[in-house]
RNA sequence: GUGACUGUAGCUCAGCUGGUAGAGCACUGGACUGUGACUCCGGUGGUCGCGGGUUCGAACCCCGUCAGUCACCCCA
């Protein structure tokens, strides 16, 4: 029988690695209070079709890369592949959206199937806020200068840029889509096949081809400024003065269109080159029409995901995780010969009571002296305490030893064990 | 979904043109040390990703499959 194992694309996140985690995700959460965010939580499993109505048919998430299934009910289930969907969903359904404000975020596994590669898993973490219910521009420099608020407590902003663009209204769009596939259709023969492919379906996505000729194409062709209405254009460029005031930089990239269907008007990336090929580390936008789109009364709102693989990914590369992120453990407690055992644990139980913030380990396994040396040194405590006696003899002191250079060792007597190591360890 | 490369002990890897698996680290036993050391001696540990095929014989060749890495694609 084969051995058990992970599926394709989806990571255990080791010992080792879940303090870096823990890092990322406290930052997030700081960050987030901040900015009067709260926390809302929806489940990983929905209806195959509020996917389908909000990401859009004929995207590439939906078209090839959900996880869905049908239950036991017959019912059409997927795996989210990304937070907004969801959180527009619970929120609308729980009466959150109506004639309010509100600004929430969320943290969570989504799911898509595609090619894992670095940056890029079958189940992956994101992190978003969604804002809704506020109609100008600022609301968008809002949700902008909250992850770049982030970049900076990560240590992270000289690495990352923001390019921004303006897609415009839907009914915007779709004139100048039409007009694009007239231009892409007059040029078929100097396209790829990927841009021919495309050029009908969703001809906007042309627009980020990553192949130069194809790019080449494109210097002619229409341009999306030209046909996004004037009420849009102010809403750009009024939310550029806020950047600007804000002291947020920005490139402007008229090719930046984003993946998922209900994006309109002002829409974001922030990318780096430190990755590799998925250089795009928080992507977002408004969504003013996808409320309504799902059945809610109208709604306006802006938002935003980061990917957090991609982002330990970053910090790990960059060796920008701060030296005491991995939490280790204060007091090793060495025990020579199994008949001290039961006094080792109660020993080990009264300091943990009388002081809650310390970790200890008090050895279990047996073992000789110097191998249980070895792992209280190993183990980044930095006390080891020693319960040793002579054979039969019964236990009435132990030993402290600091495990720093110093290498001091004191002998006290088990009543002053306590006050002897809240001395060392300068804790009360 | 497409392509390239990779898959040998817990870890890092070696294994020449096919001849029944090796090193270092780690772990562990002992010697020496008033004691996480150093040095020395010994030990545990691998169905060589999995399944077929070729061969007298395969970790090494062929096919398939699974997984990893990177790129395309897409996106966070």
């Amino acid at each position: 029988m084969a051995k058990l194992q992970a599926i394709r694309g989806m990571n255990d996140i080791l010992p080792d690695q879940t303090p870096n985690w823990q890092y990322v995700e406290k930052c997030f959460q700081r960050v987030v209070h901040r900015f009067g965010y709260r926390e809302i939580r929806f489940p990983i499993l929905e209806q195959t079709q509020l996917f389908k109505r909000s990401i859009g048919e004929v995207t590439d998430i939906v078209e090839k890369e959900m996880y869905s299934f049908d239950d036991r009910n017959g019912d059409n289930l997927s795996l989210r592949p990304e937070g907004t969907a969801g959180c527009v969903r619970a929120a609308d359904q729980h009466g959150l959206l109506f004639n309010q404000q509100q600004r929430l975020w969320y943290q969570g596994p989504m799911f898509r199937h595609e090619r894992p590669q670095k940056g890029r898993y079958r189940q992956f973490q994101q992190f978003g806020v969604e804002a809704f219910g506020m109609v100008g521009p600022d609301i968008d420099a809002e949700v902008i200068q909250l992850s770049a608020m982030l970049w900076r407590d990560l240590q992270l902003e000289d690495y990352l840029t923001l390019e921004i663009n303006n897609i415009g209204a839907a009914e915007d769009r779709k004139r100048y889509a039409a007009a694009l596939t007239a231009f892409l259709v007059f040029h078929a023969s100097e396209l790829d096949d990927d841009a021919r492919n495309r050029m009908h379906s969703n001809p906007m996505r042309v627009l980020d081809s990553k192949n130069p000729v194809v790019q080449e194409v494109l210097e002619g062709a229409p341009a999306l400024v030209d046909y996004v209405s004037d009420e849009s254009s102010e809403h750009y460029t009024e939310l550029k003065n806020l950047l600007t005031q804000v002291g947020i930089e920005f490139v402007e990239n008229p090719r930046l269109v984003r993946g998922l269907d209900y994006y309109n008007n002002c829409v974001f990336e922030w990318t780096t080159d430190s990755l590799g090929a998925q250089g795009t580390v928080c992507g977002g936008g408004r969504y003013d029409g996808l409320v309504k789109q799902l059945g809610g009364k109208p709604t306006v709102a802006a938002g935003f995901a980061m990917g957090v693989e991609r982002l330990v990914l970053m910090l790990d590369s960059l060796d920008k995780i701060p030296e005491s992120t991995a939490k280790v453990i204060d007091v090793y407690m060495v025990v020579v010969g199994g008949q001290l055992s039961g006094q080792a644990q109660l020993l080990a139980k009264q300091l943990r009571a009388k002081f809650p913030e310390i970790g200890l380990i008090a050895h279990c396994g047996g073992g000789k002296y110097n191998n249980q040396m070895k792992r209280a040194f190993n183990s980044g405590a930095r006390v080891a305490i020693v319960l040793e006696t002579e054979a039969n003899a019964p236990l009435t002191a132990v030993k402290i030893r600091q495990l720093d250079d110093s290498g001091d060792s004191h002998s006290v007597e088990l009543a002053q064990c306590g006050a002897k190591l809240a001395e060392i360890l300068s804790i009360s």
